[in-house]
This record gives C-alpha cells, sequence and structure tokens, in this order.
RNA sequence: GGGCGCGUGGCGGAACUGGUAGACGCGCAGGAUUCAAAAUCCUGUUUCCUUGGAAGUGAGAGUUCGAUUCUCUCCGCGCCCA
C-alpha cells in the first residue's frame, strides 16, 4: 500500500527544487525557436483572485507545454502598479502609496509563486519604481520631437469622484470606467498622443491578427470608426451663404427631402434668430440628453427656418430645419435628411410631412427577403440594393453610386471625399499622484521646457499629502519649484501624471531586458522575443481589455518602432481572453450579502453556519466583493494545494467561457490528484518487452498514443477542459489494466510515463513528484512532451453504427480495412437491421468507412 | 436600435471539416468495506412505455441517405457599441 499523498510538504519540496535550480530562467537563445507568454500582470491590489488564478495558470500549462515542446519559453511576471487605489487606501489609512504597494505587491509575490508557476523571476519589475518610468519619460520627450506628443486645450471628461480627466475609451455610458459616477465636461490644458495618426494602421493590420478572437478585433475596428463619406455646399436660397453638408450615404443624395442642422450649429442662429417658437425650441433640445444613446431614444424634433437650401445636383429646393437629432461633433453638424433610407430621417419625416422619396431597389437575396413593394409609408430601407430614380446614378450599387457622387462633387469643385475616423487622440494627463510624473517645466518666459536627459528621472516627491482634495503634486510645498533648465529663472514642473494605462502600453518590452538603465528594453534582446513579423505569442487576459489597453499597447508598439526603440509592428500575435469566475450567491433573512464560507447545508437546507438560521441562495454570478460570493484563494491553495486548484479551475468549463466555481468541484479535483497519486504509486511497473504484443497491449497503446496526440491537440487550441477530460479518460484506461506479460508490462509503462509528462503543465508538483517516485532521477520540468506513433493508433477493427433510413439500429464491428461488400453484408445479417427493414426493398447502401452505414430502403 | 455570441441530461460540459448524441466530471441511487460514520472502492444514471421499442440537442420549417453541426423564421439569454 503505497502512502497518502502529503501535498503541501510536496508541493513545497518542488517548488524550491524549481527555484534552486533556475528551472524557469532564460535567455536569448537563437539556436531554439523563442516563445513568449504573457498574461496581463496584476494590478497589486492586496491579495490575488480567482481571476487571477484562472488566468496566470492558463498561461502556466501554456508555457510549461511549450517548453516540454523544446522551445525557449519566457514567460515573466510583473506589478502594473500605479493607479487610484493605492491613493486611495492613502486618503482612509494614511499609508504612503509606495509603502501600500509594495507590501501587496510582496504579499502577491508569495500567493502567485505558491500556485507553482513556471515564472521568471528574475525579470520582475514595477511600473512605479523610477527604474521602469525613466524610460516613459524619455519616451514622452522622443514622441514630443517626433510630434506624436503634443499639448492642447481641449473639452475633456472630467471624473468628479477621482478629480481626474477620463479618455473618451474610459467614458462608459457617460459615466467613469473605475467611479460610475457621471462625467462632466471641462476644459483643460492636456497633454495628448497622436494615436489618430496611427487609425489607418491600427485598423488595416487588425487583419493580420489572426490569431485573435473575431470579436475583439471587431470591437476595435468599431471603436477607429472608419467612415468614407462625402462633404459638399448647399447654396441657402436669398442668402450669401453656403452650408457643409457631411454624409457617409452621398449615394442616397437623390432621395433627399430636406435638410437640418445642429442647434448649436452657428447658420442655425443666424437662421432663425427672432422667429417664433425658436427660444423654447433651444430650450426643448437642451432638456434631452447630450449622449448618442439619449438622442437615439428621444422624440425627433425640428424648427422649421422657413430658408430654403438649393440641392447641389438636382437644383431642387429643400426645407433647412434645425434638429435635435444632429450633433455638432459629427462631421460639419449638418445632413441632409433622406427619409427613405435612414431611420431616424424616416421619423422626422412622418412628423413633419415631408417627401419620401425612395432611391434604393431593395436587393433581394435568397436569404432575407424583402417585402415587394417595400412598405416606405412604415419604414426606412437601409440594406443592400441597387439606385433608381437617381438619373445617372440609376442602376449602380451602393457603393459604385457612393463613388460616382464623390467624383462628380470634386470634378466640379462642390465638395470632397473624406474619410473620418470615431478614435479621438489620447488624452494621457492626470491630475494624480500615484502615477508617472510628465517630464515638463513651465517657464513663463521659455513654455513648456522638456527636463533636460541629465536630469532623469523625475521622480515623485516621497513626503506628501492627501489631505487637501486635488492633485497632491499641486499642493506640494517645494517640489514642483525649479529653474527652468533653458533661462534658469524660476519655473514649474508639470504637477499631471500620465494615465496608468501609459504602463502597460509597453511593458511586454520591458520584460525582455528588464534591468536595462539606458535604455527602455535593448534593440536586439527584443528583437529576439518579438521580432518584428511577431509579437507575445501568446497573451492571455480579461475581454474587458478588448479596446482599452489592447489598442493603447498596439499603438504604443508602433510610435516606438517609428521613434526606433523596437522593431516589432504588433505588440501580441496571439491573443486569449478568458471568461469571468462566478460562483452561487447567499443572502440571510435580511437580505443581506453572505460569504460562502458562511453558509452551509443542513438536512437539505441552506443555513448560517452559526446562527442556523435560513439562508437564500441567489443567481451564480461574477464574483465580487459587494455581492460577497467571492473564495479566497489562498484558503483553497492551503485547503487543497496547487495542483488541485490548477486542475479545478481549467476542468468543466471552456477557458474563454465563464467559469461556476464550485466546493463540490474543488474536492473532486483534490480526490484526482490524491487517486493518481496512491494509484501510480502502488503499481508493479516494469521496462518490459516492447515485442511481446497481446492484444490487450496493443489496446493499450493505441490509447496512450490517441491520448498523446488529443491531450496536445486540446492544449494547443485551448480547450483545457478537453485535455482535463482526455487525461481522465487515459488515467481510467491504464489504471484498469493488469498487466499479465512483459509485453503487458511494456504497455504499461509506457503509458505511465506519458501520462506523468503529460500532466505536468496542469498539475506540475504531482508530475515531479510522480517522476521521481517512477525511478528518474533528473526533474521532469525538462523533460520532452511525449511523440505519437501513428502505426500504432490505427486499430485492426472498428465499431460503427448502421443506420436504417437514417436511424441508427444496430452497431457492428468491421475490420478496418473493409470494403462496402463485406460491410453490406454483415450490416444486413444483423437481426435488428432486418427487422427495421420490414421487408422492403433496399434502395441504396451507404458505407462511410469508419464511421457509418446507412440502409436506405423505401 | 445596431453588432457579435450562446441555447445539449438534475448540473458544468463533450461530439474532429454533417456520420453510433450525452465523452469527462459533479450530483444522485444501489452495493462493498466499517461496531458506526467519514474517507475509499465497485455498479448504475437522457426521458417515456417496460425483455423490445418510442421520443430526444430552445420552438418551427428547409437542404441531405443522414443535421447538435448547414440555411431561414421565431423565442430566450449574454456581451459589446450606441
Amino acid at each position: 500500500m503505497s502512502e497518502r499523498y502529503n501535498i503541501k510538504e510536496s508541493e513545497q519540496k518542488w517548488r524550491s527544487k524549481w527555484a534552486a535550480e533556475d528551472s524557469f530562467a532564460v535567455s536569448e537563445d537563437t539556436t531554439k525557436e523563442k516563445y513568449y507568454v504573457l498574461e496581463m500582470f496584476p494590478y497589486p491590489s492586496g491579495r490575488i483572485h480567482v481571476g487571477h488564478v484562472r488566468n496566470y495558470t492558463l498561461g502556466d500549462v501554456v508555457a510549461r507545454y511549450k517548453k516540454a515542446q523544446g522551445f525557449n519559453v519566457m514567460h515573466p511576471m510583473g506589478w502594473d502598479a500605479f493607479g487610484l487605489p493605492a491613493e486611495n487606501a492613502a486618503i482612509e489609512r494614511g499609508e504612503h502609496p509606495a509603502k501600500w504597494t509594495h507590501e501587496n505587491i510582496d504579499t502577491m509575490r508569495v500567493q502567485l509563486k505558491s500556485m507553482g508557476l513556471s515564472i521568471d523571476w528574475s525579470r520582475e519589475f514595477a511600473t512605479c519604481d523610477p527604474e521602469y518610468y525613466v524610460h516613459e519619460q524619455r519616451m514622452f520627450l522622443k514622441f514630443l520631437d517626433k510630434g506624436i506628443a503634443y499639448r492642447k486645450e481641449s473639452i475633456v471628461n472630467w471624473d468628479p469622484v477621482d478629480n481626474t480627466v477620463l479618455a473618451n475609451e474610459q467614458v462608459i455610458d457617460g459615466c467613469g470606467w473605475r467611479t460610475g459616477a457621471p462625467v462632466e465636461r471641462r476644459r483643460l490644458n492636456q497633454w495628448s498622443l497622436k494615436i489618430t495618426d496611427y487609425a489607418e494602421e491600427l485598423l488595416s493590420s487588425l487583419d493580420t491578427l489572426d490569431r485573435w478572437p473575431e470579436k475583439v478585433r471587431i470591437m476595435q475596428s468599431n471603436w477607429i470608426g472608419k467612415s468614407v463619406g462625402l462633404q459638399f455646399k448647399w447654396d441657402v436660397v436669398g442668402s450669401d451663404e453656403t452650408i457643409e453638408v457631411y454624409t457617409t450615404r452621398p449615394d442616397t443624395l437623390f432621395g433627399a427631402s430636406f435638410m437640418a442642422l445642429a442647434p448649436d450649429h452657428p447658420m442655425a442662429k443666424a437662421l432663425a434668430e427672432g422667429k417664433d417658437g425658436f427660444d423654447d425650441f433651444i430650450k426643448q433640445c437642451q432638456s434631452t440628453g447630450t449622449s448618442e444613446a439619449a438622442i437615439e431614444k428621444a422624440e425627433k424634433i425640428g424648427f422649421d427656418t422657413g430658408y430654403k437650401a438649393v440641392h447641389p445636383v438636382l437644383g431642387r429646393e429643400v426645407s433647412i430645419y434645425i434638429a435635435n437629432f444632429v450633433l455638432m461633433d459629427y462631421g460639419t453638424g449638418a445632413v441632409f435628411g433622406v427619409p427613405a433610407h435612414d431611420q431616424r430621417d424616416h421619423d422626422f419625416a412622418r412628423k413633419y410631412n415631408l417627401e419620401i422619396r425612395d432611391v434604393i431597389w431593395p436587393e433581394t437575396s435568397s436569404a432575407d427577403p424583402v417585402p415587394d413593394p417595400y412598405p416606405y409609408e412604415t419604414n426606412a430601407y437601409t440594406g443592400f440594393g441597387k439606385l433608381y430614380n437617381s438619373e445617372f446614378l440609376d442602376g449602380m450599387s451602393i457603393e459604385d453610386a457612393k463613388a460616382e457622387i464623390i467624383k462628380r462633387c470634386e470634378e466640379g469643385d462642390t465638395g470632397f471625399g473624406t474619410t473620418q475616423y470615431r478614435l479621438r487622440d489620447w488624452g494621457i494627463s492626470r491630475q494624480r499622484y500615484w502615477g508617472c510624473p510628465i517630464p515638463i517645466i513651465y517657464c513663463d518666459d521659455c513654455g513648456a521646457v522638456p527636463v533636460p536627459e541629465a536630469d532623469l528621472p523625475v521622480s515623485l516627491p516621497p513626503e506628501v499629502s492627501f489631505e487637501k482634495a486635488g492633485n497632491p503634486l499641486s499642493h506640494h510645498p517645494t517640489w514642483k519649484n525649479v529653474p527652468c533648465p533653458t533661462c534658469k529663472k524660476d519655473a514649474q514642473r508639470e504637477t499631471d501624471t500620465f494615465d496608468t494605462f501609459f504602463e502597460s502600453s509597453w511593458y511586454q518590452f520591458r520584460y525582455c531586458d528588464s534591468k536595462n538603465t539606458e535604455l527602455p528594453t535593448d534593440k536586439d534582446k527584443a528583437a529576439y522575443w518579438l521580432p518584428k513579423d511577431g509579437g507575445v505569442d501568446q497573451y492571455i487576459g480579461g475581454v474587458e481589455h478588448a479596446v482599452l489597453h489592447l489598442l493603447y499597447a498596439r499603438f504604443f508598439t508602433k510610435a516606438m518602432r517609428d521613434c526606433g526603440f523596437v522593431v516589432s509592428d504588433e505588440p501580441f500575435d496571439g491573443l486569449f481572453t478568458q471568461g469571468m469566475v462566478t460562483h452561487e450567491t447567499y443572502q440571510d433573512e435580511n437580505g443581506k450579502w453572505m460569504l460562502p464560507t458562511d453558509a452551509i447545508e443542513k438536512d437539505g437546507k441552506w443555513v448560517h453556519v452559526e446562527t442556523g438560521k435560513p439562508v437564500t441562495i441567489g443567481a451564480t454570478i461574477k464574483m465580487s466583493k459587494s455581492k460577497k460570493n467571492v473564495i479566497d484563494p489562498e484558503e483553497i491553495l492551503e485547503t487543497y494545494g496547487a495542483d488541485a486548484a490548477r486542475l479545478f479551475i481549467l476542468s468543466d468549463s471552456p477557458p474563454e467561457r465563464d467559469l461556476e466555481w464550485t466546493e463540490s468541484g474543488i474536492e473532486g479535483a483534490w480526490r484526482f490528484v490524491n487517486k493518481v497519486h496512491g494509484a501510480i504509486t502502488s503499481m508493479d511497473l516494469q521496462a518490459g518487452d516492447e515485442n511481446v504484443a497481446s492484444d490487450k497491449a496493443k489496446d493499450l497503446r493505441r490509447l496512450t498514443h490517441k491520448s498523446i496526440k488529443g491531450i496536445g491537440e486540446a492544449i494547443e487550441s485551448f480547450a483545457m477542459n478537453k485535455a482535463v477530460a482526455l487525461l481522465r479518460e487515459f488515467y481510467n484506461g491504464f489504471t484498469s489494466f493488469k498487466p499479465a506479460n512483459d509485453g503487458d508490462h511494456f504497455a504499461l509503462n509506457e503509458a505511465v510515463e506519458a501520462f506523468v509528462v503529460m500532466i505536468n503543465p496542469i498539475m506540475p508538483h504531482l508530475a515531479e513528484e510522480l517522476w521521481a517516485l517512477t525511478g528518474h532521477d533528473n526533474m521532469l520540468v525538462d523533460q520532452a512532451w511525449p511523440n505519437y506513433d501513428k502505426a500504432l493508433m490505427v486499430a485492426d477493427t472498428v465499431t460503427i453504427g448502421v443506420q436504417v433510413n437514417g436511424k441508427v439500429r444496430a452497431t457492428i464491428t468491421l475490420p478496418a480495412n473493409a470494403d462496402q461488400k463485406q460491410a453490406e453484408e454483415i450490416a444486413l445479417a444483423e437481426e435488428s437491421v432486418q427487422r427495421a427493414m420490414d421487408g422492403k426493398t433496399l434502395r441504396k447502401f451507404i458505407f462511410v468507412p469508419g464511421r457509418i452505414v446507412n440502409v436506405v430502403v423505401g
């Protein structure tokens, strides 16, 4: 009998061994193919959560698997250490952000290490250390030189809770992404990065990211929001004025029946000032919200100016309205309305009895039939089609018609085609302390002067007070007062710091050479890990970063490339977005949320663990502190060990989907860890003889080699739940095998060895332990992944189903190389097949070798 | 409102480019072991009639010898954008 597996002791032992042997340290090795695995680095909030466990387990499986495949694997870890929670802790508890952050890092490092991750810790860094952010300051100054960074006064999104500016993509439904507070509009001087200069490349090179989830590419593409349109002039009847109109649908020009101006369009006032009801109308417009969503939902209202505009092509006159659904900051703030082909225009036209002219003949694709005639009296048609009622455009496709109209306007010098992007430049100034200082000095005479290279880094002052609201840097008594680098007169430092998305935009480069004091990263080292045509081989993180972080990092990579820091075009070659971890929710009698550990099942009822009072089980939702449905990974690791935690988190749910954390699930995983240890240590393993081959041994070897193939493929395709299922199936197969001769021993030994190597990515401690216990004196961590032999996977016979008219009536066993004649003979001899055929005539006999037989009768 | 995705036992989920639906696990039931319990091991487990059938992958249609898989309509859920 085997000893009971001492998980704690064993896991600790192997972790020490890996550390002592530097098992995961890597350097550039041109004789090997590199593989760079990266998980989104954690914000040091205090303790790791289950989402981290999932994220880093996934990455570790890939890293260990690729290492066993012979790749030179880099798998680093660091800390995304700037951010507001540190300042909030300072305000609430009086603890310095640096102290708070570094203490959290120390705690979390211990926690992560207890997971047994194959990380090269020598590359670790924290972004809040000047050794890291000095490079950001240098890069910023270089960006300034290159015109990628600039300063301008602009209207910004102001988060009144965090007291800072937010970028457009950090505003969600009109609220701050972090605080959820409604965003205010303010006018401020801001440093910005010209991400818009890269809009086209960011869009077009999305096509090269074929190992990214489709949905992330679509989200980015929508965010960049490229649209090709026409900007052209309409004359105003009885006036010298012309109005510039922008449209993305110039093809529908012949369907125009009105023009509409934004309420704050300069011409709106000029045309309608003093008219009856105009002031009321403007007031009404102001009462509706400014968000596009609010405008979409609000009733479409308009004010007829009484003026007419002249259709630039037809010469027809249309009324000029002022309308609440036209936005001044989109296009030119003036549109022409085509009620037949735009639902908003349609609603508007029906309200004000305007003409509905249809100019697109709906294309009736067989898939989606369009009613004929199309009911224009109730709806706009916005689908595909051909032009008609449009003179020279008749018969053209929408695309051709757009091009033709733009061409004519350009020839007649009445307008021009333009490309617009929804993407705005990235405002990077934040009025916070705990971020990277912007290396600029303001001088009354010299203006904004870059801090000279020799004076970098501009470090954060350690003594700082959070007692006053707002930015502690601007309240600091001395820090901001410095002489102007140019004229030496009294001057002031910029007190804003960078948006903390700055740090995570280039950290993948820093890992390549994390101790470099001169440069962000050594160009050659970076070129090994992140060559021109390939970035991080596998990047893993939450889908919530689909737009923000992933777009900034792509932009930064291109900007750094153009400044000569690195060679790559894209930072992340392969991207995997994991699902969330969910848990049931528990509420006590008073509706207060309870921790899962406080609820217990007793006699089929859920009660409070201490009071015994009834507990209501609620929906299974994302773990959150507010709902208290959280599990502390440290407790799990302590109770069940790292291997069981890793196994469970990979079992059951596909990694891209949400994972439901359950007690029984983690217990099941823990049982398996113990079972495997018990079974393998009590086995009688002998080398055996490959040349003695019983049928039984052949069957086992087939299972072994099929498993090697299947498990490898499952890991490659990120189907970790399938890899786990296949491992268990393999385990069930070889543990029920009783060897009777040397051939059997050989087969069993082969199976066990392959199994131990293959559980390594998932349960590395157990794998290492079993590797040693089965008589190896080297480390499993350096062991190669097993190869499979196709010849051994072929069976002599196959069992397939026999259908009669498509319904399975029997299963038959055929020689693997059986032909149709043989199959027919055997299939028709089956009693159940005969019964189902019911004496009817055989019409057709379908035989797909290895798959199916279908007997068609009638 | 637009875009994307999903819907399979009591539960999480398998099913490769159309080919024996329910792998693997959880739960549950029965049994072994035990003074007893826990743990462990074995067996069973889609549903309905009961030796054999019938139905069955959200609902309905279609293509096909054959559909969880492809097409269409509808219902429900989720995410993103507005």
